[in-house]
DNA sequence: ATCCAGGTACCCA
DNA sequence: TGGGTACATGGA
């Protein structure tokens, strides 16, 4: 084990909220350690206080991976902001509160294909469910890296699987997108490359050509996949939330209508200013959902 | 039992 | 372009 010690401006962080909060899947916490994948290696990582241990990549990595580099206090100065300038008032004591539960919390960089599988799986799933179905097509699908510890499934593999074994991995309706998705991107191979070059809107775009990829999935690929803090994953939380507390002052949007998935995620957009998917998760993410996972 | 879950594809007006 | 509906399945 490798140690690390935080320093003032890497805090906060909560390894714990950070990984069980909904943003990643296929991770499994025994002890104090976190196991997982992370680009196609097995990582442990275990904090206390402001201790980190961690094995299975060098530090940068490990940087990198856990969005270290963000400044949270300039993050959530920069989303108070642009809520003072939307709103005209000091504060929004709401999304203060959510803040203060969930600070700990950074978007992670996920490998984009790890990202892409798990989010296909996500679809109308419950975070619980999710990470067993993951588990799952890892197990049976995955590089084995040792016994018992598996990788994702590659993409060949998943492109040369029959549907009705993959099935039985509780992904159900999922197969068809999971290798659809997967021969895809087998026979274009720069495709991650081209999602990181385009810009936001032309990514999701992109994305969404893929089977079983919607604005959901394409937004939650784009925030957790390729570090671009203006998508918003708008899900039945997220739009809850949005419609219950902030509705009334979406612009031409008051009343009992229902919200499309672009009026929510735009005003997220323009109400937190560019850190909105950061500002999501913290909504998002709240203790109920630490409770809820912490079994 | 019934409803819900980090939705998407497809159909129809 | 926008509004229903089917889809699989575990959890609560």
């Amino acid at each position: 084990m490798k140690t690390l010690t935080l320093s003032e401006k890497e805090l906060p962080f909560d390894l714990d909220l950070t990984f069980s909060c909904g943003q990643i899947f296929g991770w499994k916490k025994s002890g104090n350690i976190w196991k997982g994948v992370h680009n196609g290696r097995i990582i442990t990582i275990r904090q206390d206080n402001r201790t980190i241990r961690y094995s299975g990549c060098d530090k940068k990595v490990l940087y990198h991976f856990l969005g270290l580099k963000d400044n949270i206090p300039e993050i959530y100065q920069s989303i108070c902001t642009h809520i003072a300038k939307f709103t005209h008032e000091k504060q929004d004591l709401f999304f203060l509160e959510r803040f203060l539960l969930s600070k700990g919390i950074r978007i992670l960089r996920q490998d984009p294909w790890e990202c892409l599988f798990s989010f296909i799986c996500s679809s109308n799933s419950n975070v619980r469910t999710i990470g067993k179905r993951i588990g799952l097509l890892m197990e049976n699908y995955g590089t084995c890296c040792s016994i018992g510890e598996n990788l994702f499934p590659e993409p060949l593999a998943m492109g040369a699987i029959d549907e009705e074994s993959l099935r039985k991995c509780l992904t159900g309706y999922r197969a068809p997108y999971l290798m659809g998705t997967a021969e895809y991107i087998i026979t274009h191979p720069d495709f991650f490359l081209k999602i990181s070059s385009l810009s936001y809107p032309d990514a999701k775009k992109e994305l969404m050509i893929l089977p079983g990829v919607g604005p959901k999935v394409a937004d939650c690929v784009l925030l957790f996949g390729f570090e671009r803090m203006e998508a918003v994953p708008v899900d039945i939380r997220i739009r809850k939330i949005i419609t219950a507390q902030y509705q009334d002052i979406i612009p031409g949007e008051k009343g009992t209508k229902t919200l499309s998935y672009d009026t929510i995620a735009d005003f997220c957009r323009s109400y937190f200013g560019p850190y909105a998917g950061y500002a999501q998760q913290y909504l998002f993410a709240t203790r109920d959902v630490r409770q809820e996972l912490s079994v």
